[in-house]
RNA sequence: GGGCGAAUAGCUCAGUUGGGAGAGCACGUCGCUUACACCGACGGGGUCACAGGUUCGAGCCCUGUUUCGCCCACCA
């Protein structure tokens, strides 16, 4: 990628100026086809694949950071399979989301002035297809920007036609399987939306209402019935027997049908099988027993309106009465309802219960609590209303998928979510799925006017297939947006074609979204996964959480500072690799995370970090010294320290991705990065790349080259941008690089090789950073001049060998001047105005700081240190003493103990040797 | 009314088979050392919500409590 090279690299990285060029080239180039993995060799054709398809966005407006965690941790598993070799497919999408899409763009009309039915059915459509296609536009820009290696020439929209033909067969099947039936039964309806809402979509906010007391006259020898008319304020005179109930929806008596009370109720339960006079009405109502009645609530009666409450539907239906619907689509009263006919619900409310109290039938108000349901989307008081609608009977279906979750066909992880997808499955009931609604699948389902006959199927009819004189029309329902959402993993393959992407991703291997679609979503695509493939759609369902603000509060439109989080903002000012690293470290599955901008903050300087070390590195290596035709270099210790906690990381990180714990694998490989390579390796390097011994020079850039490479490909998928930018500049300026594959995301993903970690090197190494570390912090409390260089004895036992090779780089690192370095195996005569660091493994270490006039102060602080060492002993000692540790515990925590006492024992041994030696 | 999650350093969070409490930011001291001040060196800071229990040993397991958040639920 020549054309990309930019000659020098700039001081800081600036992702404004990378990740669109980045992108365009990768899409340009077709890295995130799959069939681009097996051209290029990095997959095998044939050989182990991999598909996960996006969770379809709606197209109602823009992404917000869920959906930007969503893609990062999506493009993050499909950038590791790729890189291990798999034929990976990312499928990209949208959702047409009827009852979102449809409030969405009525809004919109209602600041013009106009109603969808000013517009009519097909404008209408028209109009909501314009929309789409804007923001359809703008969320598939947003996704680029994020970075996301998905094949947008799989992309597909549920509306879009091949769907559609899914859809249908699906429908058809259904119904021809006599799963899917038309009834006139209960539903939620929303007034606003004009349209039946599924469960899942009436939602319950608390609410202060009033509770009304009320009483109905009961029919008896001296009262037959009103003798004067309703409002009159003598309607029930002459009355003497009353029940009493309490209603917190006075607007809904017109449409009741019986009075319910228990028998063993002390006032009412005598009036069973007696009749009331329904008010208003006038009409005569049983007084029935019913078990669903609490006779501590209330009066201990209740109202019965069948045709508008759940439990008085189940309680019409037990005793075989009317069901009358008062209220019209818009929740009006309709014609049933009597002298309030035309009125507003909530109108009407007032109304009865005004003229309740006149007719002297309001006994009490009282203030009242509870929940009401609302609609999802417009947020409307919802109504439960009997009406005529399409169900599908899921409940076959979802013990299929309870099924495959129990016998682990699919896993979902964090493993709680398995529970909660068992009892809402286990508890499911029919699900509604037509909509009043006109954006959307139309339900493929024709009626003849003529005979009455209901005609499906895949061909639309032409004339009914059984009278065949009555005209057809077509339901003029849509079906529920998440009935095409169900059939996502397979819809968008081919389905119902054996097409070559059906027969070679499906099932797919992952579901990833987030836990509150779990039962919208996820257990939809499980049944009719299973119901139309006879698979499950996936063996993997990786739930994340929800992404707040950094003080857990729900980001929502209505903050003041939602700029701050919004994911094309965060981009522009910190670059889509810095939200991706936060958004992918910030949490754990499955858990809700607070999105703080001191993380982004952190996240941007990791990948400005990360370029300067490459920097640093390519700068170096230039004009490499030697090709790469020479042969094995002898490794340094820094080399073979750095090699093998490489190996050791990629080992960790490897596991820690097979087990989907991407949070703590990044953070693994940002303490590697960080503090391993750029804080110790390369500042090891410089004295040997500075020098003019080209053999140990070669060495060293041998090595930042092969660690920087390693290092980067495993932190491509976190950070993908700044990595293969970087990645880039490395394969220029690397003699190897032009054998390297085109680019980082195409790479093969890092093989740990176990012969290759270094113990020896590890812990020779931990013993020289110790001393290092030692020596700077005597430096910094006894403030020795930043820039003046040192005397120092090592004392190095055993370890002499090791320290003579490092002679040079203790210096250099720990700022002794190497004419003033002793290294000794012993000393017997320890000089008294030095300051005396003590490390592991018999190594000692002495300061002559001329600055140290006090010697007080040294010994203040070998007393301190002395103290904490006591400390431990004694801590060591506890434990060994006690028989249950030493019998119970496993032996290799028995023996880190003793090793660990032996070690402090030295250690106090040597402290104290030298406090006698200064206190005399 | 059931169920779930969270509670760890000032802030935001890690801590997966129970075995010497971690990161980033913030804070203090020092440093413009030819990769990086979007930096480096060094340092201070925590009865891991509370009370019990199991265990040789508990941030981690069990029971209960408190606070916050979420989900499910047909009580008028």
């Amino acid at each position: 990628m020549n054309e990309n090279e930019q000659p020098e690299m700039d001081k800081a990285y600036d992702p404004q100026s990378t990740e669109r060029r980045l992108y365009d080239w990768w899409e340009a180039k077709g890295f995130f086809r799959p069939e681009k993995t097996i051209e290029t060799g990095l997959a095998e054709a044939g050989g182990p694949r991999w598909c996960i398809t996006m969770p379809p966005p709606n197209v109602t407006g823009a992404l917000h950071l869920g959906h930007a965690l969503t893609a990062a941790v999506e493009d993050l598993m499909t950038r590791y399979y790729r890189m291990r070799g798999f034929e990976t497919l990312f499928l990209p999408g949208s959702d047409h989301a009827g009852i979102a899409t449809q409030n969405v763009v009525e809004r919109e009309l209602a600041k013009q002035g106009i109603s969808r039915y000013d517009l009519g059915r097909q404008k209408f459509i028209e109009r909501v297809w314009e929309w789409k296609d804007v923001y359809h536009a703008r969320i598939t820009e947003q996704h680029k920007r994020l970075g996301i290696s998905c094949d947008w020439e799989r992309e597909r929209f549920t509306l879009d036609e091949g769907l559609s033909h899914a859809v249908r067969t699906a429908f058809v099947r259904l119904f021809e399987k006599g799963l899917i039936y038309r009834g006139a039964y209960l539903v939620n309806w929303c007034p606003r939306c004009e349209s039946a809402i599924s469960d899942l979509e009436a939602i319950a906010h608390e609410h202060d209402d009033s509770l009304w007391y009320i009483r109905y006259p009961i029919v008896n020898a001296d009262w037959g019935g009103p003798a004067h008319p309703w409002g009159s304020g003598r309607w029930a005179e002459g009355a003497t027997d009353f029940i009493e109930m309490a209603t917190a929806r006075p607007e809904t008596i017109m449409g009741d049908t019986a009075v319910a009370t228990r028998e063993d109720h002390p006032r009412f339960g005598h009036l069973i099988g007696r009749t009331a006079v329904l008010p208003i009405m006038e009409r005569l109502i049983p007084i029935i027993s019913d078990e669903f009645v609490d006779p501590k609530f209330g009066t201990g009666a209740v109202k019965i309106t069948p045709a508008h409450d759940p439990d008085d539907y189940e309680v019409g239906l037990r005793h075989g009465l009317d069901a009358p619907t008062i209220l019209t689509d818009t929740g009006k009263m309709n014609e049933l309802a009597g002298p309030y006919e035309g009125l507003d619900r909530y109108d009407a409310r007032d109304a009865v219960v005004r003229d309740f109290e006149r007719e002297r039938l309001l006994i009490k108000t009282e203030p009242y609590h509870h929940s009401v349901a609302h609609c999802e989307r417009c947020h409307t008081v919802v109504e439960p209303r009997i009406s005529t609608q399409w169900f599908l009977n899921v409940k076959p279906l979802a013990d299929a998928a309870i099924e495959a979750v129990r016998r682990g066909e699919t896993t979902i992880i964090p493993e709680r979510e398995e529970r909660r997808f068992y009892h809402w499955m286990e508890n499911i009931r029919p699900w509604c799925i037509s909509r009043q609604l006109w954006w959307g699948h139309r339900i493929p389902v024709w009626y003849c006017d003529e005979c009455g006959e209901v005609i499906t199927g895949m061909e639309d009819p032409q004339r009914c297939p059984k009278c065949k004189r009555g005209e057809l029309g077509q339901d003029p329902d849509v079906l529920d947006t998440w009935f095409s959402s169900g059939l996502w993993p397979f819809s968008t393959l081919g389905w119902p074609d054996e097409t070559p992407d059906m027969r070679r991703f499906y099932p797919t291997d992952m579901r990833e979204t987030g836990y509150d679609i779990l039962f919208f979503w996820v257990a939809r695509e499980m049944m009719l996964g299973i119901e139309m493939t006879g698979q499950a759609p996936y063996p993997m369902v990786y739930l994340h959480g929800l992404v707040r603000n950094e003080h857990g509060k729900k980001v929502s439109k209505s903050m003041e500072n939602i700029e701050e989080y919004d994911p094309l903002n965060i981009v522009e000012r910190f670059g889509a690799d810095a939200l991706r690293y936060t958004l992918l470290t910030s949490s754990t599955p499955g858990n809700d995370m607070n999105l703080d901008p001191r993380r982004l903050e952190g996240a941007r300087n990791f990948a400005n970090k990360m370029w300067n070390a490459a920097r640093f590195v390519i700068s170096n290596i230039q004009s490499p010294t030697v090709g790469k035709e020479i042969g094995d270099l002898d490794a340094s210790l820094p080399d073979r320290w750095i090699v093998s906690r490489l190996h050791r990381l990629i080992g960790e990180v490897t596991e820690l991705f097979e087990s989907y714990q991407y949070g703590e694998a990044g953070r693994r490989i940002n303490d590697f990065l960080w503090s391993e390579l750029c804080d110790w390796y390369i500042e090891a390097t410089k004295i040997r790349l500075y020098s003019d011994d080209k053999r140990a020079r070669t060495a060293a850039q041998r090595v930042l080259v092969y660690v920087l490479d390693h290092g980067l490909r495993l932190l491509h998928p976190y950070m993908p941008f700044v990595t293969e930018e970087i990645w880039q500049h490395l394969k220029a300026a690397s003699p190897e690089g032009e054998s390297w594959p085109e680019s980082i995301m195409i790479s093969p993903w890092p093989e740990m090789e176990g012969a290759r970690l270094d113990v020896q090197a590890e812990g020779d190494m931990a013993l020289l950073m110790d001393l290092i570390r030692q020596i700077r912090n005597a430096r910094a409390e006894f403030d020795v001049m930043p820039g003046r260089r040192i005397a120092a004895i090592v004392v190095a036992d055993g370890k002499l060998p090791m320290f003579e090779a490092q002679r040079a780089l203790l210096s250099f690192l720990a700022k002794v001047d190497e004419e003033q370095l002793t290294l000794t195996r012993t000393l017997e005569e320890k000089p008294k105005k030095a300051v005396a660091l003590v490390g592991a493994e018999g190594v000692e270490a002495y300061l002559p700081l001329a600055g140290l006039v006090d010697l007080d102060q040294e010994i203040e602080r070998l007393r301190k240190e002395l103290g904490e060492t006591e400390q431990e002993i004694r801590r060591a000692q506890g434990m060994l003493a006690n028989e249950g540790f030493t019998g119970k515990a496993p032996e290799h925590v028995v023996q880190r103990q003793r090793d660990r006492l032996a070690e402090q024992e030295e250690r106090r041994e040597r402290l104290e040797a030298r406090l006698r030696a200064l206190t005399g």
